[in-house]
DNA sequence: ATATTATATATTGTTTAAGTATACAATAAT
DNA sequence: ATTATTGTATACTTAAACAATATATAATAT
């Protein structure tokens, strides 16, 4: 039931546009070496990003990356449903046909139920919210 | 991100045992069956919440296994928190020193919170529930 | 004494996650 | 034009975790 490193390291590496944002293009290798994560890794993140127009790319010298929209614009949610491939929790959430009990499965929408409530909060936080955290309280920061 | 069968499986043992609750030991052979799934692995995920005192064993013939408390006094949260170790989204949350960004990082309250959002929901649906819901709509039953 | 249940431990197979490697394409700077 | 620097695309590898299975043992109702 963890978080896959796609989607955290996702984030990262979205959250890090968001602190570099209206500076132009952003080096991959600049943001793999700031948040310590493989470049190589990194450029396998930011592919489906650059798919779903969250990011727009520059190649070149002087290129980089950039955030497609303000980060006020982007939630934790979209890019956590992005990169976990849905916001299911079970298989059989999207994909009645995978068990054969789902049509009178009770646990099936307990799953559904507990997937919505997580997203919900996901997709209450956005790129800014967590770059007004970082600024606001540089360590120990509750909850 | 997606739920081991552990605690699906394990929610579904227990919601078995629910439905069968005031009935005596009931085999494990018996909720394999019904449930199809492996008596063997049913016997792995049941020692947790047999050391939890979720459930009580009686062996020999006529043995098996019966809920240790009402239907009522069991959440799906509960089983969930127990079969998944915890309730964690991401390692970082309950063991800082996995990684030397937890002073700093502002992504890990997120994670914390979007666990506790889920769990939340999750705690506030006991077996008894389940039951009741199975039996008031046999099939199709909506959130 | 026997059949039937649970218990304990070890082992195996499969999948997926996580990360690397290699070759290619675009472009700014010179 | 050439070169260095960036991103792009595809294939590959490794390791861990998941999902079971297998075997042997212990308790107990009949």
């Amino acid at each position: 039931m963890k978080l896959t490193t796609k989607s955290r390291y996702g984030t990262r590496l979205m959250l890090d546009m968001a602190e570099h944002y209206n500076q132009g293009p952003i080096r991959l290798g600049d943001i793999a070496k700031r948040q310590d994560i493989s470049a190589k890794y990194l450029e396998q993140i930011i592919i489906p990003l650059k798919k779903a127009h969250y990011v727009a790319s520059v190649r070149g010298p002087k290129g980089g990356h950039i955030l497609a929209k303000p980060p006020e614009e982007i939630s934790v949610g979209e890019i956590v449903a992005l990169l976990e491939q849905g916001t299911s929790l079970v298989e059989c959430s999207e994909h009645a046909e995978v068990c054969g009990r789902s049509a009178t499965c009770p646990t099936r929408h307990l799953w559904r139920e507990a997937a919505q409530a997580m997203f919900e909060k996901l997709r209450s936080i956005t790129l800014a919210d967590l770059v007004r955290m970082e600024k606001t309280r540089p360590s120990s920061q509750e909850a």
